[in-house]
DNA sequence: GATTTTACTGTAATCGATTACATTTAAGAA
DNA sequence: TTCTTAAATGTAATCGATTACAGTAAAATC
């Protein structure tokens, strides 16, 4: 390994000439900045990165906790964050916990020992482990999406998950529809109650029913959408509209009505929430809330970097807009 | 910052003992090891990550390469490493290059300083600045589906993309097909040659054409797949059976075709490469090849962990099975 | 030409943990 | 009890870079 003293023994200066060189080129003249470049391409130094990190105290680096790498969507925020974290000279570590509570722990100890300055949560949970929550106590911590549960408020990044629900129920409610279903996602999350509490609104001021028999789902899966169509067609009564909790629900759930031979949106309209990719090109094209994901990770990054330069916030919570996306899985209800 | 000085001073012992104390308890007596641990949980002490890094000269990090994070195949990829990574006590760095060399330089540049031990290449391009390439000569480095160009050979992680094609092919063939299109992917790539020679070989053993006009798209996602299909379809004579080289130009190419009041696999039969989750459940469910993504990831990390111990490889190839998943987008060429 | 100021470079301390080596303490043997 | 040996602990060097401070040389001022 080239280090900063074969260099400085090269050019024949000190070890800290070398280093002003690379750092400060301005402090040293010209004719020893040329020795110095020279002995440095002539001996291919990079200076360590970890040295140099002992002594600043600061990793330059973040960790972003996911509970579900396959999710397109959470993709789209890891990209924002990516983008900025990039733009500012931070990296980014991929904690994938699997929802995992015990890898939660294990990633978030990562900003105890120095070797992160920041975490990012997307998940709904206070990652750290018990024993170490008081020492968590001052870490710069920011969630996005999901709000992380317990006393201490963290800063989050989220959409307004209660109004996009209500424009979602009022879009279905205006067609015409009176027989809602939901197949939701996670039921320990805020999103799950702010989004259900949503659409309860709109068909309570409608006086409309949404019967527990009507609820299915669990968790925010294809398989959950394929399943929860299947516990919701066994009902004698069939819902004409079922709000599906996210995208891939919504996905699976078509698949599965139109493996009944029954037609979406005609006998049943389908609505996601996210706006994943994919979602403008199945058939059919899934109505669903666009979330800025991406700017949210970018947003995220931004909020977490002031935290970590030790700086505080003026506003702890940020509400980013939605867009409702209306495209052909959601239509008029049917004759019959 | 607690430091494992004031922990000596708290427990009333040298800062040596009170390492050892937490890298190898069995050195320490019982009686020392209790003050020490006492004082540890009284200080809320966790050993710098940084400093232990420094001093062993590794950072247990590897960096993954990735030329586009929306890509869900990239994903699984991505969750292999993780967790074959995370068993073995190193962490993740995510490098999302967008496909731009700068920032891939950039990226791979920290194997250089010391910020990563090792790097894991998804794209095919060699990833250091042509200045480091001498640096970069011994570098811990592999690729997974791609093979990165150059001189030099680094160990690959991939799939018969050769026979994967042919498998594709046969299959189309057998059904029936003799006017076949193909929309690709990267032209640069190795996987390019490969799954077009695949697939010309079959053809042409069956005396088949794939003529110039029947090429279509240039990058791997949803828009190419929508834009070949444009282009395929203005030609005189329309194909029956499109080899997609990926699922996301599949999925983009039947939303065209049903579009253009075509029907699939009726009038033409698609094919797709990869097998992500949702291919399954798109309306026709996609025939595709399955890679087993995860797998892969997971093996590029035990084949870069060798390297990484310094240790030397005894094959630079592996080959991973691959399986035809046949589903509803292909079928016999229609009777008309 | 003498003196002050400025610019550059070197010496050595520092970051925090680890570990070779030295020293002390305790245990075991005679 | 005394001596030998093993175990436990402390001291200080080390990893590689950065930087406060000191020192030297050159430029500016009178």
């Amino acid at each position: 390994m080239t280090n900063i003293k074969k260099v400085s023994e090269l050019a024949g200066v000190s070890t800290a000439t070398v280093s002003r060189t690379l750092k400060s080129p301005e402090q040293v003249t010209a004719t020893t900045r040329e020795k110095v470049m020279q002995a440095v391409k002539q001996a291919g130094y990079r200076p360590n990165w970890l040295a140099s990190s002992v002594k600043s105290g600061k990793s330059n680096s973040i960790v972003v906790l996911v509970p579900n790498l396959t999710n397109p969507f959470f993709l789209r925020i890891i990209g924002g964050i990516e983008q900025a974290a990039q733009e500012k000279g931070y990296s980014v570590l991929l904690g994938d916990t699997q929802g995992d509570s015990k890898r939660e722990h294990e990633y978030a100890g990562m900003v105890l020992s120095n070797r992160v300055d920041g975490l990012i949560q997307l998940d709904h949970s206070f990652p750290f482990a018990p024993q170490d929550a008081e020492l968590a106590e001052n870490v710069p911590m920011v969630s996005v999406c999901e709000r992380i549960v317990g006393e201490r408020k963290y800063p989050v990044i989220e959409l307004d998950n209660y109004a996009a629900s209500r424009a979602l129920a009022h879009h279905l409610v205006s067609y015409g529809h009176r027989r809602f279903a939901a197949i939701v996602g996670q039921i320990s999350s805020q999103i799950y109650r702010e989004r259900l509490a949503g659409i309860r609104s709109v068909l309570q001021e409608e006086n409309l029913p949404l019967p527990d028999e009507m609820l299915a789902g669990g968790s925010y899966s294809i398989e959950a959408g394929i399943a929860g169509v299947q516990q919701l067609l066994k009902q004698p009564i069939r819902p004409t509209a079922i709000f599906c909790f996210n995208d891939d629900i919504a996905i699976g759930a078509i698949h599965e009505i139109k493996k009944h031979g029954l037609r979406v949106p005609q006998d049943i309209s389908v609505v996601g929430f996210d706006n994943i990719k994919v979602s403008a090109f199945i058939d059919p094209p899934l109505t669903t809330v666009d979330q800025p994901a991406y700017d949210m990770g970018r947003r995220a990054f931004e909020v977490l970097s002031v935290l970590m330069r030790g700086e505080s916030l003026t506003r702890i919570r940020e509400i980013l807009p939605f867009q409702l996306v209306e495209r052909q899985s959601s239509g008029p209800v049917s004759a019959d």
